[in-house]
DNA sequence: AGCCCTTGGTGACCTGGGTCACAGACAAGG
DNA sequence: CCTTGTCTGTGACCCAGGTCACCAAGGGCT
């Protein structure tokens, strides 16, 4: 309950918060920011919801479930962003879609409606939320692009890359961000490695050939 | 080129531009509601874009190919809302990832960034901007929804669903909704007819059982 | 040590759906 | 009438990926 990153901090990483009235200050009492450990369930499908994260550290993972076990990440939302599912449900009332987990210890704000609405009459604030619903709907279409059109090869050789050349994931974490089963993620990742791209050890991924995967990845058809 | 839809029948559509500045009347002469016939390519993927385009009359279909021949819909945009896909190369500076045809004969207003900036003080106007954008995000969500985790059948029983108990649609053309090939829908089609559930025509699809339709497109799993 | 739990690896098998290559049906127009 | 193009129906075939049923390897535990 001490004072983890406190308003200036988010004042810091998203820059519109110093423009806006009423400022974080102000009405710091009402809206403490809440740290949460990893891992933390912050909504799920079908809840109520009751304001605009706003995450100030750490990372929210948003994805979907199937009915049966498989899930499939939609996108993260890193310090600095809100998380914009809840508004679906606020501004029209629709249920949540998507359901939301800390990947690490993180601390964020939950902002009421009315406070949301008031800090959108400056011009800063509503510019980067309309430019984050803008980058959200690119991100998702081409999540729709890849699951339509592109096979599982693909998908996995992209989700390695970006992570630097080592990695320590399970293959079901994996198999979640993609949308399949663990033992497809283990087949592929084993085909990869036979073709010398990559090299295996217990929730260790080295990738030996970045261009070659980053090949497979941008395969067009 | 004589007057179509004219400002004011946007205003009915759109209670939010009546209270808008500067209003529809004053910036007419620069922006004169263009009208194109049904089939109409209104924007590509990758295209520079322009602006935000205000559909008054008729109907976009937004939608996102694959290298070959396949496409997926992602939504349709009616009159009264605004074209959103090209929000992201004008906040962000980002291509543009889908492509809009015009499915009837539709008439619409492309608002210049200036403009569209300005109204967004107004804040009827925003909010209706901002609910549109948590709608699309909806609509996006839960096709991802359906591409990932739905059988085909599922989808192509809720995509005969709720065009009234007729329609006059080909396979190719559903085929092109879904994000598969006509075989794929004949064979299904076919399948629900031996079911009892459609009759089929050349261009013609008549739903008999509604009700199992409906049955199959919510089974959950 | 023995135990149990998580992670990884694999083979047998099935199935949805995409590909190819047609052939018949109907419509429109010369 | 015949021609041409669009739409539909279908069978043969293939393959990615999901399901099931295991087993083996590690890595804590007590």
């Amino acid at each position: 309950m001490a004072s983890m990153p406190s308003p200036p901090a988010a004042v810091s990483l998203y820059p519109a918060l110093a423009q806006v009235q009423p400022g974080l200050a102000e009405l710091h009492p009402e809206l403490l920011p809440a740290s949460v450990p990893a891992g933390t369930v912050l909504f799920r499908e079908n809840a109520p919801c009751q304001g605009f994260p706003l995450v100030l550290d750490g990372e929210i993972k948003v994805s979907r479930s199937s009915g049966d076990g498989r899930t499939l990440e939609l996108y993260r939302v890193v310090p600095g962003e809100l998380c914009l599912v809840s508004s679906a449900c606020m501004f029209r009332t629709q249920p949540l879609l998507a359901h939301g987990v800390a990947t690490k210890p993180s601390s964020l704000i939950l902002i009421p409606d009315g406070i949301f609405q008031r800090w959108l009459e400056t011009p800063a604030f509503r510019n980067e939320v309309l430019g984050l619903f803008a980058e959200r709907m690119a991100d998702l279409t081409s999540l729709i692009d890849a699951v339509a059109f592109h096979k599982l090869d693909r998908r996995l050789a992209a989700a390695l890359l970006g992570h630097g050349p080592q990695l320590a994931i399970t293959h079901q974490a994996l198999a979640d961000g993609l949308g399949t089963v663990r033992e497809i993620v283990t087949r592929l990742l084993r085909r990869f490695e036979r073709e010398g791209w990559v090299a295996l050890g217990r929730e260790q991924i080295q990738i030996i050939d970045g261009a070659a995967l980053r090949n497979l990845a941008a395969t067009l058809g």
